[in-house]
DNA sequence: GCAATTTGACCTCA
DNA sequence: TGAGGTCAAATTGC
């Protein structure tokens, strides 16, 4: 049992790496796009080893199920099927209200108060509120969001935006789930470097890209308290052309992952936000790895 | 009329 | 048992 969570744990490093390394792949895909055709295909080798890598390390996820790696709780059997049937009628009262067992992250987001843009940020989805509650102890309540398309293509992706208590411009954006809206759409047109956008968007995901760019620290971390942290270098950019002005952002990656597409989720948050930046995707474990 | 938001009630889980 | 999360009816806006 123990064994087997150190392994799990070994084998999130291993596809968060390569995930890494296709994620920088394709950032030099973009930029490589107009240029001479050597270099293009050599990278397009790259990317498609690492794909398979990923694809090896693929078959470990449909057998390990939440409720297998270590935590409070190991009671969570609808975390199974999770985000993947919450279709109407008696299987929709298993999935919702469910809490913890999908991977989630936190984005930390500044915004300038004068900017306008004081309510829940643009991020390049189209988030329909369903809810907000009163948070216990906090000054501000949060609102609930969950992907227009829900219903529509069944897309699970879930946020919810609650602004902090010490900063007023300061909002903690906690994303849950991974857009399936996005995917259908990628189907129709084949548009693999760079991030997939819902096609009814009308507005600019820029915004929070800008805001992400200027300094950004992922953590990753797993419910045993196993963390990783990843930073992106500042990188000079144009303070009169920002929306929002934040020096810093925040990102927190929180809770296991329940399967080998919730990387893919995050990555495509990283291209999302990262956009046509020129990040340092670089990552450090500050938690030593457990040796076998 | 349709879609989005609000809000009180209900449900789940720590 | 209570806080967090979701549902769904009512309301609002376009």
């Amino acid at each position: 049992m123990e064994v087997r969570a150190e392994y799990n744990q070994q084998e999130q490093l291993l596809v968060c790496k390569l995930m890494q390394g296709r994620e920088l792949a394709r950032q030099l895909e973009t930029k490589l796009k107009p240029s001479s055709e050597l270099p293009w295909s050599l990278l397009q080798q790259i990317i498609s080893s690492i794909e398979d890598a990923l694809s090896m390390a693929k078959p470990v996820e449909p057998t390990t199920p939440p409720q297998a790696l270590p935590g409070p709780s190991s009671n969570s059997p609808q975390s199974i099927s999770d985000d993947n049937d919450n279709s109407d009628g008696a299987e929709r009262r298993d999935v919702s209200k469910k809490r913890k067992t999908q991977m989630k992250w936190t984005t930390q987001v500044k915004v300038c108060p004068g900017s306008g843009l004081e309510g829940p940020l643009e991020d390049g989805y189209s988030w329909r509120k369903y809810g907000q509650k009163d948070i216990l102890g906090a000054k501000h309540p949060r609102g609930y969001y969950r992907c227009t398309h829900r219903s529509t293509r069944d897309c699970p992706a879930t946020k919810h935006v609650q602004r902090s208590d010490n900063d007023p411009s300061v909002f903690n954006v906690t994303y849950q789930g991974k857009h399936r809206c996005h995917q259908q759409l990628n189907n129709q047109s084949q548009t693999p470097t760079l991030s997939p956008r819902p096609q009814n968007q009308q507005q600019q995901p820029q915004h929070l890209l800008l805001n992400l760019r200027s300094g950004l620290n992922i953590k990753a971390e797993s419910s045993d308290g196993h963390h990783s942290v990843f930073s992106f270098p500042s990188t000079p950019t144009d303070p009169s052309s920002h929306i929002f002005s934040s020096s810093q952002s925040h990102i927190n990656f929180t809770g296991m992952p329940n399967s080998y597409d919730d990387y893919f989720s995050f990555g495509e948050l990283m291209n999302h936000h990262l956009g046509t930046s020129e990040p340092d995707f670089t990552g450090s474990s500050q938690t030593p790895l457990p040796l076998r």
